[in-house]
DNA sequence: GGCCTCACCGTAAACGTTTACGAAAACATG
DNA sequence: CATGTTTTCGTAAACGTTTACGGTGAGGCC
C-alpha cells in the first residue's frame, strides 16, 4: 500500500510538499502539483484513515445507532434500509460515510454508546428509537458530540431532530374518522418509554375532545411492534365491550396483523373495523385497500444526513450553525379501510 | 477527552507501562495493574481507535457493501436489517463493528470499492448482490483484502462465500408443484448480470427434465425486483398463450406483486395459479395463505461474521484458515397457494 | 561481596497524516 | 548591487497508540 512517503521519494520531494499538494493547499507551485497529483493516479495512493484521523481529530464517519430490542418483525425492517440510502447520498457529497451501529437496547445502551464516543469512532451520531427520558441526550450533549435524533425527546439540550408528524398524522386520521361517522375510535401506541407514545397520546386526546367526543382511555391501547402486535391488537378490540368502530396506529407492519387477525375470526377489514395508520408501499397488497399515511424515507434520510453535517464544526459554514428541528408530514394514500359507518 | 498519557502522569508512570496494564500484558506487576485499571475507570478513559489503527493496521470495523439499484422495494429491505443483527451479534464477541456502507451500484461500484478499502476504512468486507462475473472479486483479492461474499460468483478467487440453498429451493419447489399435477411451471428470475439468475436456471433446467418435462424457455421470465416486478409477472404469465400453472420466484416481495396483479385481473391466487418461492414472515398476511420458504436470516448474519473472522489475521487462530462455503437451507412453510391442479 | 536471574518498568521509535515555521530561491524594486 | 517581497519548499512536531529494547533494582546463590 502505497504511502505519501512513497510518493515523496519517488517525486524526489518531500513529504510536506506532496501533502500540500494533495490537499490542494496554496502555497505549491502548480507544475509540481501537476506531478504529485499523476504519481498518485499512477501508484494508486489513496490516503490512509486512520493517519488522517490521528492527526485532524475526525474520522470521516457517521454513525447510526439501531436497536433492535423485540424479537418479531420490527417497525424499523421496512423503514431504515431507505433512510440510509438517503443518508448516504448527502454525506458522500462530503466524502463522509454511513457506519450502522447494532445498539444493544435500553438499559445497556448508554455504556454502549459511551464505548463508542470514547474510542472516537464516528464524528457524529443519529439516535433512533427516542425514549421520553433518554439518558443518551446528555451523554452525549455533556461530550459535545454531535448528533441529530430521529425522533424526540423530552430530555432537551438543545440538539436537533427530525421527525415523522405524527401529530399531523393523528390529528387528519382523527378528522377523517369522525367525518365519515366513526365515534369510537382506538389508539394503538408504543411501549411506556417511548417518546412517540405520549405525541401519540396527547394529541389523541386534544383532537378526540375538540370534535366533542369523550375521551376514553380503555381506547388506548398499548400494543407490540410487529405483526404480532397487530394480531393481538385485533382480537382486543374484538373482545371489547362497547367496541370501537376503528383504530388508529403508527406501525407500518401493524396493518398486516390487524388484517390477518381480523380474517381470522370471520370479519372484513374496513367493514368490521375501519383501520388507518402509517405504513409503506408494501401496504398496497392488502385487501380491501388499506387506507394509510407514507413518508418519502429516502428524503426523510436526506433530511437528517444535512442536519448532521451542520453539527461538524469542520464542515459546517454559517455561524453559529442551524437547529434543524422538523417535522415531516405524511400524505395520504386513500383505500378503502376506513369505510363511512353505516 | 483522556489519553493513555494522562493517565501515566495522573499515576506517575510512563505510557508504556499503562499500556500494557490496559492489554493485559505479562510484565507489569499485578498492584500496578490494579492502579491503573482504577484510575482508567475513574477518568473514563477508552482508547482512541485512530491512534490503535494506525499502529496496529486494522480498524476494528467491518463493512458490508450494499448496493441500492433500484428505484422501487428491494429484496433487502426485508431482509438485511436482521442479517446485521446477527452479524453484529458475533463481531462484538471480537471487539468489532459493523459499518453499512452505500455502494452506487454496477459500473461504479469498483471504483467505490477500490477508494474504500485504499483508506483502509475496513479491516474486511461482506459483498452482496454478487454478479456472475464480478470484477470486485477480482479487485479485493489482488490486494489481498479479506472478504467473503453473500452470494456466489463465477469470479472465483478462492474466496469464501455463504449463500441460500436456491438449488434446494427450486428442486423442492419442482418437486412439489409436479407431484400435485403441475406441468407448466414458470421460473421469475432477476437480471442478466446476477449470478442468482443462472443457479436458478440451471436448477430450473435439470430438474424439469429429470420430471420429464420439456424445458421452455418462454418459461424463464426477467422479472423486477420489489411488488411492482410482481404485478407485472402475473399479467405476463396470465396474458401467455400456453399459460403455465405454477410459478417460482426467489424475490420475497414478489408474491406481494403476484396476489395484487392477480386480485386486479379478478383472479384467485392459488386457485388460477399455483404460487411458490422465497420469502419472510411478512408473507403470513396473505390470503390464501403463500406457501413458501423461508431462512433464518439471524443466524445467517452470525454465519457470515464467522466465515469473516476467520479471514482475520489477528484473530484467526486456526492455520491455515478454513474457507467457509456453504449454502443455508430453507424450510418450507406450507400454504394454499399451491394447491393440486384440479 | 560478586554474580546471575528475574520481575518490572521507562525510553523511544513507529504507524501516516497535516501543518506551523522557517529557509531558500526567485523575483522585483530601489 | 543591496534590499525587500513573494513564491515555493523542506523540516519537524504532533495526534494516541503499541512494542522492541534496554535498564534498574531485588533477590538468590556461591
Amino acid at each position: 500500500m502505497t504511502s505519501i512517503k512513497d510518493l515523496a521519494q519517488h517525486l524526489g520531494v518531500s513529504i510536506g510538499t506532496v501533502s500540500r499538494a494533495l490537499n490542494d493547499k496554496f502555497d505549491v507551485k502548480p507544475a509540481t502539483r501537476e506531478r504529485v497529483l499523476k504519481a498518485a493516479a499512477e501508484l494508486g495512493y489513496v490516503p490512509n484513515q486512520a493517519g488522517r484521523s490521528l492527526r485532524q481529530g475526525n474520522t470521516g464517519l457517521v454513525g447510526f445507532v439501531l436497536e433492535t430490542s423485540s424479537e418479531g418483525m420490527m417497525q424499523g425492517d421496512l423503514f431504515f434500509i431507505r433512510v440510509f440510502d438517503g443518508m448516504q447520498s448527502v454525506l458522500s457529497e462530503y466524502g463522509l460515510h454511513l457506519m450502522v451501529m447494532m445498539s444493544p437496547s435500553s438499559e445497556k445502551s448508554d455504556e454502549y454508546l459511551q464505548k463508542i464516543v470514547g474510542r472516537r469512532l464516528a464524528d457524529a451520531l443519529v439516535l433512533s428509537s427516542t425514549r421520553r427520558i433518554d439518558p443518551r441526550v446528555n451523554l452525549l450533549a455533556d461530550q459535545n458530540i454531535p448528533f441529530v435524533m430521529l425522533g424526540r425527546s423530552q430530555t432537551d439540550r438543545g440538539q436537533p431532530w427530525l421527525d415523522l408528524d405524527f401529530e399531523g398524522m393523528v390529528t387528519d386520521a382523527i378528522e377523517r374518522l369522525h367525518a365519515r361517522g366513526h365515534r369510537r375510535i382506538a389508539l394503538a401506541v408504543p411501549r411506556q418509554e417511548l417518546n412517540l407514545r405520549y405525541v401519540m397520546l396527547d394529541t389523541y386526546r386534544t383532537q378526540i375532545e375538540r370534535h366533542g367526543l369523550a375521551f376514553d382511555e380503555n381506547l388506548v391501547i398499548e400494543t407490540a411492534p410487529g405483526d404480532n402486535g397487530g394480531v393481538a391488537l385485533a382480537h382486543h378490540i374484538m373482545e371489547m365491550e362497547d367496541r370501537p368502530s376503528a383504530v388508529i396506529f403508527s406501525d407500518p407492519i401493524h396493518p398486516f396483523g390487524l388484517y390477518r387477525g381480523l380474517t381470522e375470526m370471520g370479519l372484513v377489514p374496513g367493514k368490521d373495523l375501519a383501520i388507518l395508520g402509517i405504513a409503506t408501499r408494501l401496504a398496497t397488497v392488502l385487501n380491501p385497500n388499506l387506507t394509510h399515511y407514507r413518508v418519502r424515507l429516502f428524503d426523510l434520510g436526506r433530511r437528517v444526513a444535512q442536519a448532521l453535517i451542520h453539527r461538524l464544526p469542520h464542515l459546517n459554514t454559517e455561524n453559529p450553525p442551524p437547529v434543524i428541528r422538523e417535522r415531516v408530514p405524511f400524505t395520504l394514500v386513500e383505500g378503502d379501510s376506513d369505510l363511512p359507518l353505516e
